[in-house]
Parts: C-alpha cells; structure tokens; sequence
RNA sequence: GGAUCGGUAGUUCAGUUGGUUAGAAUGCCGCCCUGUCACGGCGGAGGUCGCGAGUUCGAGUCUCGUCCGGUCCGCCA
C-alpha cells in the first residue's frame, strides 16, 4: 500500500503518529514561512504544512504543487495550535517530512468543490473530474447504499437473484428497441430488453417462485430529466400471489428503504384508486404532500349564458389558497402560462375572495354574486382565496389542472422537500385508445391481467375493463409498477385479440411465452422499480443524471467518450449493413 | 415531430434605444505575508461575443439560417 491511512480518518489519537496519505492537492495556502495543503481523497480531506524554516527546500517543492496533483505525503500527525471545527480532520495536521509526486494534472476546467464554478455540459465532459466533487461521489454512495439494502431485503423475503440476456428479440409493443445487428444470422437484428418481462415471467413457469434482479433496461425514446437510454430497474416477479400479497412484499421493501437509507418510518402507504387521483390530483403518480384537490363545478356553472363553460364537458378548478395578493398582472402571466401548448388550456377563469369578503371573478358579466358564493363555498374559500377554473373536454383539463395544481404548490411553498409522502395507485384501466390508429393498447403492457368480474368486458366494453395493475407513487414521481400477470394460454390469446394482433403475429411475437403457459403456468405478478428514479428522489435530487455515474445528454449522446459515433466500412460489411441517405447535419 | 430558454475571458455571468478601447467575479501567472482553512494584500496575462449570411455609416446587441446545450409537450407497453 502506497498509504497508512486515508485523508478522511485521523484525529487527536493519532497524534505524533508517523503517516503516509495519498491523494489529490484540493488548495494550498502561502503564509510567507508556511505553506498549508488541502489533501483530499473519497474520504475527506487533511492539512499539510510545510514550514520554511524546518525544510526550505521542501517547503519551495511543495508551492510548486498544483490543483489536483496526486501525491503521497509521509509525516508526524501533530494537534493543530489553530483548529478547524467545521471539518472531521480539523483537530490535527500532518507536518510532513517527505512527499512524492505521484503524478502531476492539468489545471482543471472547473474547480473541484460542493459548489463548482463547472455548467452542466463541461461537468458531463469531464465527468471523471465531475465525480471528484463530494455531491456526485456521495449520490453514488447512496445509490450503493441502496442497492445493498435492496439485495438485503430481497435475499430475506426468499427471492433470488437471476440475470436475464441483454440480446433478446424486437417487439412491436411498447417503446422502441435499440437494436444489435448479429454478424452470424446476417440481415438479423437482436433487440436490448425494455425490461426482463418474459423472460421473469418464464422463471416463474420455470419454478422460481420468488425472482429479483438489478438489471439494465433500454429504450430508444426521447429523454428527459427523469429519463435515460439506459436505466436500472429493480425487477421482481412472484408466483401464488395475489395483488395484495405484491403490495404487502413491497411496501415492505419501500419501508426497508425508507428505514435504511432515510432513517424515517413512512407509516402505511394510502391505497387511491386510479379514477380517485384523476379526479382528485389530475395525475396517475400525484404528489399528495400538500391538498389544493381539483374540485369538480361542471353541475354548477352552465346555463348561465358563459358559452365556454356552457360547451365544455368539463369545468373544475383549484383553490390557491392566501393568494389574495396576486394582481391582475400576475394572473394574466397564470393565464399565458396556462394557455403555453404543453398545457393546453385555452384560458384561465379566476374569482377572487378579498379580504373584505367580496367576490370578484373575471366572468361577472355571466355570475352573480350569489352565484360566486355558491362556487366559493364548493372550494371551502375563505377570504384571501384565490379559485383558479379551467375548462374543457375531461381528460386534457384534469391533467391540465394538476399541472396548475403542482405549479401553484410550488410558487405558494407547500412543497416540503424533506417530506415523502408514498402511496400506491391502484385498479388502472387495463386498455387505452389511440384516436390515430384507431385500436386499444395496453396502459401497462399485454401481459397484465384484467380484474376477473371485469373479463366479461373485454369483447363489450373493453375501455371499461380494470387491470390488476398498481404503480408507487412517492412525492409525484413514479418510482415502479406491476401487475398479476396473465397466466392462462387463452386469456392471454384473448388479450392479443384485443389489441388487434392477429394469431399469427401473436404467435410470433410471443409463442415462446404462451407455449409455456400449456406447461403448468403458476399465478404469477410482479413489479419492478425505476433504481436512479428512487435514488434521486430519497436524496431530493432534481435529475437522475445526477445518480449515473456517467449519464448520457437530452440528445442521447455520452458527450465525454463522444458517441453514438459511425463505425468503420469494415465493421458495416460484416453486418451487410449499408447506410441510407439521411438529411446531413 | 413541436414549444421554450440559453451560447460573451479557463469557468460562471453582466453588457442600456445599435455607437469610443467588451466588463465583473472566480480561476490562472508573478511578487509580498509564520497559523491559514472560501486566507489576505499588490500586480499581470487572458476574448473569432457558437458559426454563416443579411440590414446599417456602424452589430455582442436587430433579422434569417444553422450548430450546440438545458427544460417541457408528443413519445416513454
């Protein structure tokens, strides 16, 4: 070992030790006849002192050293005669003796501090320098942390731990593969999983019965904050299960987590059904750390001669709470933001309960003020309030109003971040349709079983049928979902049907799951957990690039090893690949 | 596919209705300083204002195009 101990270890009892430490060169502070060095490695940082006056020479050599030179640095641990409490070392110094440059750096492009200098790019491009910071290296400490809790718990409750390919088979469902060219079965094409569904449902025909896995996942889709090309997903399937048997196990797991990592019991999680949080929070994963809920007025407003209101299929509104202040200015910026077109509403009705107990709404050309008392009292406003309405057809305006919801949350401060508020949403529709190609898809996936009193549904209504499906929710970020499986031939046949394959696509697709099904298929369910999505939230992180240890941009590209990058015409002939003519750049 | 914000010193940013030599902080370099720890003091170097066209007597500033980055909508079973 080139070290006797790490920078992050010695105090007091060590003194008059005799120690060698390792690591990068963090500052160093001239005083005329002392030269001090900020010593840092993973574990913290030391003070080295150079006195003039004891060894010149070596003092001149030590202000030679620059930012993030390696060194190793051997001396006597001595008390401090000033002493620094803010750090854990900040009772001793070492007074070195000798050191030896391991190796030298290059002034770096951003400084190497818990607040750098660095922008998001430079930090992406120079990650390995990125990750030196305490913030980085901490998140990927709390995401081992996390993962060693997670193995913990699993290996407790029975599960095991099996790893699934990465080079499996394109499916039409779904996001888009990325896909892999196979050089010995030319003109073919292996695709990464989107997760391990078959093949975790296949472990359990095969006898598993308790399946979990850390596992890649990958999907060609646009990125965003909380989304990478490549993600880890805590996987896990179960067989003899019921939905509530998944709920139980994993909750579990979720409080395992919450004890573990965060120290804090999260107490039972609430239950809210599907349709409730629509109705209730204009969201599937809502954020249930403050109220505001979405109040439904549609029975109240029409046929007053408010043509908007009379023509829309929905009217609901919010109540903003205190926010009396608000002015005309700032309400008509709300009612530009509202109308921006990730929004999508066409304009913004507001009443405003005044501290003098009057009411004054923007639509008093249509509403009396015997009609805005009665409005007023459906939000339980009290002078002060502020009723934000918007109007529409039903599904575009919930969603349109929860967005306001989240967005007045936040400007009014009822967002506590150091709060976590979980919960599952339950009974999810089990189908979706698509307008433009005119046929359901699954809002899970085609594997997910419908609630059984509702199977009947399927060939009268099949919009109406409920899935055994549930998502986690925790502090308005989805952090999983699952579902009881199918596990019957016929059913699962059925359910193709619906979603308009025919036999023989269905066949192709997904003969090897439904063949398997004919040889004793146990009941079976599962979920599986977004891992950087869950780290990020228990840290109160606000990207999950932050919890990678080397992410890729909006773009998908890794902007530090430079690629997707082209491949030789070499690589393209042994594939048969040929590249088309695309818009050059 | 779409919306929106940004690109100026190594870095993070400011830059007025278009007008002299483009600024600040920090970092970097040099000198001074024996108890600093975001040390301090003095001095210095450092710029293709992303790129290309256009308008203008004159463009960091206005217009168009383009590239790059951030955020969001669509998309993400």
């Amino acid at each position: 070992m080139l070290r006797t101990h790490t920078c992050g270890e010695l105090t007091l009892s060590q003194a008059g030790l005799m120690v060698t430490l390792c690591g990068w060169v963090q500052r160093s502070r001239e005083m005329g006849g002392l030269t001090f060095i900020d010593l840092r490695d993973r574990y913290g940082i030391t003070q080295l002192v150079f006195n003039l006056e004891v060894n010149a020479a070596l003092c001149q050599e030590a202000r030679n050293l620059g930012r993030e030179y390696v060194i190793a640095a051997k001396g006597k641990v001595a008390e401090r005669s000033n002493k620094n409490p803010k750090m854990p070392t900040g009772d001793v110094e070492i007074l070195v003796d000798s050191f030896e440059i391991l190796n030298i750096s290059k002034i770096p492009p951003f400084t190497i501090e818990d607040n750098t200098d660095g922008g998001e790019e430079l930090r992406m491009k120079y990650r390995y320098l990125d990750i030196r910071r305490n913030v980085i290296r901490k998140n990927l400490e709390l995401r081992h942390r996390m993962g060693i809790a997670v193995r913990n718990y699993m290996n407790d409750q029975g599960f095991i731990e099996v790893e699934t390919p990465v080079l499996i088979k394109s499916t039409p469902e779904g996001a888009r593969d990325f896909v892999v060219p196979s050089r010995m079965n030319p003109g073919q094409f292996y695709a990464l999983p989107q997760s391990p569904q078959t093949y975790k449902q296949l472990l359990m025909v095969a006898g598993l019965d308790r399946y979990f896995q850390l596992v890649k996942c990958f999907r060609d889709e646009d990125l965003r904050a909380d989304r990478q090309p490549e993600f880890t997903q805590i996987d896990c399937e179960m067989s003899f299960v019921t939905q509530e048997d998944i709920l139980n196990t994993f909750e579990g797991l979720a409080k395992h987590l919450f004890q573990h990592i965060k120290g804090i019991n999260p107490g039972d999680f609430p239950r809210i059904p599907y349709d409730q949080a629509m109705n209730e929070y204009g969201s599937d994963k809502p954020d249930i750390r403050f109220g505001m809920k979405l109040v439904d007025l549609s029975d109240q407003v029409k046929g007053k001669g408010f043509k908007v209101f009379d023509d829309a299929g929905f009217i609901g509104g919010i109540n903003a709470a205190g926010c009396t202040d608000y002015s005309r200015k700032q309400l008509d910026e709300l009612t530009d933001w509202v109308k921006r077109p990730q929004i999508g509403a066409s304009g913004l009705v507001y009443i405003r309960y005044g501290t003098d107990g009057t009411l004054k709404s923007s639509v008093d050309k249509f509403y009396t003020p015997e009609d805005l008392k009665i409005i007023a009292e459906k939000f339980q406003a009290q002078p002060g309030d502020l009723i934000l309405i918007l109007a529409g057809k039903p599904d575009p305006t919930h969603t349109a109003l929860g967005t306001l919801r989240l967005e007045m949350g936040k400007r009014l401060g009822l967002i506590n971040p150091n709060e976590f508020k979980p919960l599952w949403v339950v009974n999810f529709p089990l189908l979706e349709w698509a307008d433009d190609t005119q046929r359901f898809y699954a809002k899970h996936h085609p594997f997910t079983s419908p609630v059984p009193e509702d199977i009947p549904l399927l060939d009268t209504d099949p919009g109406a049928v409920r899935a055994n499906a549930y998502d986690l929710v925790i502090n308005g970020v989805e952090i999983g979902g699952g579902s009881i499986r199918i596990h019957n031939k016929d059913l699962q046949k059925k359910m193709f049907q619906v979603l308009g394959f025919t036999d023989e696509l269905a066949q192709e697709q997904f003969g090897f799951l439904m063949n398997a099904f004919e040889y004793g298929a146990p009941p079976h369910g599962g979920i599986a957990f977004g891992f950087d999505r869950w780290c990020t939230v228990f840290a109160g992180g606000e990207s999950i690039r932050d919890f990678i240890a080397f992410p890729k941009n909006n773009a998908g590209r890794d902007i530090m090893i430079d690629t997707p990058a082209v491949i030789s015409q070499e690589q393209l002939k042994e594939l048969y690949i040929r590249i088309a003519d695309f818009p050059s750049k």
